[in-house]
DNA sequence: CTGAAAGCGCTTACAG
DNA sequence: CTGAAAGCGCTTACAG
């Protein structure tokens, strides 16, 4: 069985009785082959158990038909935030159809930065998608002065000339904070993102904007890695700096559970004494106790969309847009 | 910048007023190349900004550098599963100082099968780990027959011949079983795993072992799929179908979290009642209340091996094992 | 130590 | 509709 380890074009040809010009048409289904040499051409396919062997096929005509998915995030990082899982569908979801196999690159732990710009860059992949981008990552820079097409999911903090997709943390947050004033809170925290990620500031100018002009203090401000572990530990600190705090607006769902988690410890009661609104709009939002007001972004849509902006580059469409933005809303439930 | 899209190593050598031979062969570290060469050369990668193109290598000499991880399950499951993020983390031990790139490959929902296949054939990678094999499921079959070196997570159920890393579900399940009876139950339960994966039948026949001889009722059987959902579904039906069960063997911890959320909702008390006995030994099993017993199964190690087996295959090592089998031990904590 | 040349397995104008 | 030929960008014996 694996003895002829991988027949080629040639044998092909040469079975079916015809060149390997009209035997590569023949089963790349291009126009001008004769029934006759189709039908030959199949049989032989068949009978030698013949696939074509991409990398060739790749060399010569510069493309691949994959596109990688990179994360900058150690993967089992990745693997338990379900934001991710559900990006992950929408990509899958702009994918289908498209005969584009997605191939995901994650950071090993102490990896050695360059394999993905070597891979990326190698020829590997037709384009990128990058995710979750910290600080001033210089790996889309890399990809993009490689001549790789690329497409970010976030607005990066670097400065690079790559097209991205972002949610409108800025409003999303900005509603927020406007809410818990609305309904009276005075004491307004929050649990802000990481400081070296675009969505993470975005999130705290967004909730600067809106508390401004109601004179009330925005010291409360401490930050999370938008895990659970990091929304708790953040809001403890914040109960010890500001034990006044009558509402926090933390910058993930997952931090508002770990904040919900140190508050009921604590004693303060949601929403009477406390008010969390968090960002996500993850699916345990609802199950929450008390359900979680916080601000919905349509998460498999981003990943849809990023598919969509880069398979149309891929297919030279022209006048895309450098970047798009996708709207934000907030929800409202019993936290608030 | 992306003007010069990608210099090719004719280019390079052309700069370095040298050969492509030894440009190449100055670029790969390769011996018999003159000091002066080498800096020339590398003077000319530098100012070009070369990158070699990895496709045109692979065809060159039939070997890509990166292997595949495949996982027969659709993404969004797989990303929420705790126990795949350590599998990862192995995998990315076993292959830390190996210079090869990892790819992921995950079943979309809707995806024609045919494509993993096309791709892994296809010469995109030198060979393929792949795991969460469900029943007959035809790809290493397929992998193995073209000729792609593979290791399967977990024995298959189907006949192919490839290398397999397993741990020791049945006599961990056995164990399980034993301990319940030597607590002195005399009515167990098994929520066992679905029927279409080995794991999940080991487990269901170890646990069939353990009960073997005592003279206790083996009826009290029913599958869920490994997840919480999965294992509070049965639990609720073993406790309609048999209201005297005093103990219950999960065949993972995930299910068994399930299941004692079911039993709490139902007035039992564990282990007073009903001991429970879970399967992984993930993270959560110790924090759980009361702190689950379960089975511990070495689950980086499970990747680790996986990644050492393929690697030795990869550099032509031989008399490699057809399959390595890794110990489970019982973990005993509160929950019996 | 170095270079000319063949070869990896495909695709694609070009000329019938 | 079909085939001879060039080309994709590398590597690697082979002969200096």
């Amino acid at each position: 069985m694996s003895q002829n380890a991988t027949p080629t074009l040639e044998e092909v040809a040469r079975a079916a009785g015809v060149s390997r010009a009209t035997a590569s048409r023949a089963i790349n289904g291009l126009p001008y082959v004769s029934e006759r040499a189709r039908e030959q051409v199949a049989r032989a396919v068949e009978v030698l158990g013949y696939r074509t062997n991409q990398v060739a096929r790749s060399l010569a005509t510069k493309r691949t038909g994959s596109i990688a998915l990179v994360m900058s995030e150690p993967g089992n990082f990745v693997l338990s935030d379900p934001f991710f899982a559900r990006v992950l569908r929408g990509i899958y979801s702009g994918l289908s159809g498209s005969q584009m196999q997605l191939v995901l690159l994650m950071n090993n732990e102490q990896d050695e930065e360059d394999g993905f710009a070597r891979y990326l860059c190698g020829g590997h992949v037709d384009g990128a998608l990058v995710v979750s981008l910290h600080g001033e990552d210089p790996l889309p820079g890399l990809l993009v002065d490689a001549g790789l097409p690329v497409v970010l999911g976030g607005r990066p903090l670097a400065r690079v000339d790559a097209p991205y997709v972002d949610v409108d943390n800025f409003n999303g947050a900005s509603s927020a904070a406007r809410h818990l004033i609305d309904i009276g809170r005075r004491r307004v925290a929050t649990i802000a993102g990481p400081e070296d990620m675009s969505v993470g500031m975005d999130r705290l100018s967004g909730w600067r904007r809106g508390m401004a002009g109601t004179g009330i203090a925005t010291d409360a401000v401490e930050h999370g890695d938008f895990t659970m572990e990091g929304g708790a530990a953040a809001m403890r600190r914040l109960l010890r700096n500001h034990p006044d705090l009558d509402a926090v607006f933390a910058a993930s769902d997952l931090m508002a559970v770990g904040a919900m988690q140190v508050l009921h410890a604590a004693g303060r009661r949601i929403p009477e004494e406390v008010a969390v609104v968090g960002f996500d709009n993850l699916d345990i939002a609802p199950t929450m106790s008390p359900p979680l007001t916080t601000v919905r972004q349509p998460i498999e849509e981003f990943g849809r969309t990023m598919t969509w902006r880069l398979l149309a580059q891929l297919e030279g469409e022209t006048g895309l847009p450098p970047s798009i933005m996708l709207p934000t809303e907030l929800v409202r439930r019993a936290s608030t």
